[in-house]
RNA sequence: CGGGGUGUAGCGCAGUUGGUAGCGCAUCUGCUUUGGGAGCAGAGGGUCGUCAGUUCGAGUCUGGCCACCCCGACCA
């Protein structure tokens, strides 16, 4: 492990990958462009799966589980939806190996082994579930149709990045029906507010809600909503995506329902989803030169406990009174570590926590059974000070929110200082130096966003939902436009 | 797929005109230590990416291949 990691200011991919490697969050894998997610970083992610599917229960939905593989004919039967991932699909072609005869030792693909037809590796699932729900759905009777599934997909991406962008990837992807376009539009909706409420109140990210322009939207649908967060860097990052689908996927995989009136029509279909990427952003948005800071709802371990002692006798007064602080705090349902490894020294512990984001440390001596009092340090602010051990309870418990509110704070003002609005194109390129979200005026046309990406690499991150409408000129063409968007460089 | 770069111990690197491989960190053992990444002493660890060629002799020179990284186009 090294001792210091690279410090954001002096090269901030470097400092991100090295944070990522040394905080045992995860790492490259022996197969190109995929991660291994190391036990410390799944629990993170597992705190977020269990919040989000606590919060998808909440809004009525069910899991399920679709296959890994699409044939291909299911996978074209939606043309805009395929084509837009045509160009990033595995494709399974044989189904057997055998012994290579020029080699021995080694395998070949078996040649009499091949598929009648190919399968696709899922990029995403709309395709194989479609294809199931035309059998579900008969009536307005069976719908809405609400269910989630988590699972694994693979999008053959040409450069990666550990959790930003890796080949395959953990995400859940929401799939529901209705029976009418507003029921699926709400759905969409109510989606994003889940997202945007997990993001804010859980993982203390401050995000806008917003529209897709035409150029950034999801394939095969015909809305996508989004929340934008933003990194340190001033790169913003997609954190989540809603679709409204339409009945896109209802007329390409026959999809029919009864309605009251006993007519039949196309159900109309929402989707909907986060990724393993969200630890991208949780780890971008908020942690410093010293390593990372996870706010207390995600935090695998909220507090650790470091024993400081020489003897024996010491370090057994020292456990004793522990065990009864932890339990203590347990039963106020913090998440806590006893740190009490006699292969590592304290110092060398306070580092070591410190490299992975535990919200608060407490740290026990000698001196501190004497005098009744523990020192307790806070990560996200790097302060320590000594406290009454009678009143240590109440004070982690309070910091708990006091932290979370703080980071959320802190991210929000961050996004303040680094949004810009402006009106010419000098001042947008001068914006854009600096990093960040930029509030600009946009003529609403494909060519002139795809201009601005080609000169400047800066996209539409979104149309803000709230958005005020003032009239303007375009950036670019000074054109009429009715709003602002926001625009941005992003990962 | 274009442009650039790198492959030597678990990790990061050095290796001169070609002469049989080394440093730091990590690991292991022992002693001393323990309130911010311990010190000292000792030990283990290598098909030098790979295949061929030149040579008495290749980590070093030549050629092919492979892998990975960075920069572009594509993308959650």
């Amino acid at each position: 492990m090294a001792k210091e990691l690279t410090k954001r200011s002096t090269d901030y991919s470097k400092w991100y990958n090295e944070l990522v490697a040394n905080a045992d969050l995860a790492e490259h894998s022996a197969v190109k462009g995929c991660m291994v997610i190391k036990p410390y970083g799944y629990a993170i992610w597992e705190n977020m799966q269990a919040v989000l599917d606590k919060m998808f229960k909440e809004t009525g939905h069910v899991n399920a589980y679709f296959p890994l593989f699409v044939p291909k004919s299911l996978f074209e039967a939606e043309e805009k939806n395929a084509a837009g991932f045509a160009k990033e699909c595995a494709i399974v072609t044989h189904y057997r190996l055998k012994a290579n005869p020029d080699k021995p030792g080694s395998l070949m693909v078996d040649p009499d082994s091949k598929l009648e037809e190919e399968l696709i590796v899922r990029p995403t699932s709309e395709a194989i579930i479609w294809k199931t729900y035309k059998g579900w759905i008969q009536s307005y009777r069976d719908l809405p149709l609400l269910i989630n599934q988590w699972a694994n997909v693979v999008r053959w991406e040409m450069r990666t990045r550990l959790f930003l962008r890796t080949t395959e990837f953990l995400w859940q992807e929401g799939h529901t029906a209705h029976a009418t376009r507003e029921e699926a539009i709400e759905e969409t909706e109510k989606m994003l507010g889940v997202y945007a409420d997990f993001s804010e109140n859980f993982l203390a990210i401050p995000v806008l809600r917003g529209i897709k322009s035409a150029n950034e939207r999801f394939a095969g649908a015909e809305e996508t909503y989004c929340i934008e967060a933003l990194m340190q860097d001033g790169k913003a990052l997609q954190a989540g995506t809603s679709h409204f689908l339409g009945q896109n996927f209802a007329k390409a995989f026959d999809v029919k329902f009864s309605n009251k009136e006993g007519k039949l029509d196309y159900v109309w279909a929402s989707s909907w989803g986060v990724s393993t990427r969200l630890m991208g952003a949780l780890i971008m948005a908020h942690s410093d030169d010293h390593g990372l800071i996870i706010p207390p709802k995600m935090a695998p371990i909220q507090v650790v406990i470091v024993p400081i002692y020489k003897t024996d006798e010491e370090h057994a007064k020292i456990v004793e009174h522990v065990s009864v602080l932890k339990k203590e705090l347990e039963a106020q349902n913090i998440r806590v570590k006893f740190d009490d490894r006699d292969t590592q020294r304290p110092g060398f512990k306070f580092a070591e926590h410190e490299l992975r984001g535990v919200p608060v440390r407490l740290g026990i001596g000698p001196k501190d059974l004497e005098s009744g009092k523990i020192e307790l340090a806070r990560r996200d602010t790097l302060t320590k000070e000594s406290v009454e051990r009678t009143n240590v309870v109440a004070i982690v418990v309070a910091l708990m929110v006091e932290i979370q509110t703080s980071m959320f704070n802190l991210a929000l003002q961050r996004r303040a200082e680094s949004t810009s609005v402006v009106n010419t194109w000098e001042e947008f390129e001068a914006a854009l130096e600096k990093g960040g979200f930029i509030y600009a005026h946009w003529d609403g046309t494909p060519e002139s966003e795809q201009k601005i990406k080609e000169k400047t690499k800066a996209t539409i991150r979104c149309i803000p939902i709230d958005n005020i409408k003032e009239n303007g000129k375009c950036i670019l063409t000074g054109n009429d436009s009715k709003q602002r968007v926001v625009f941005a460089r992003a990962y």
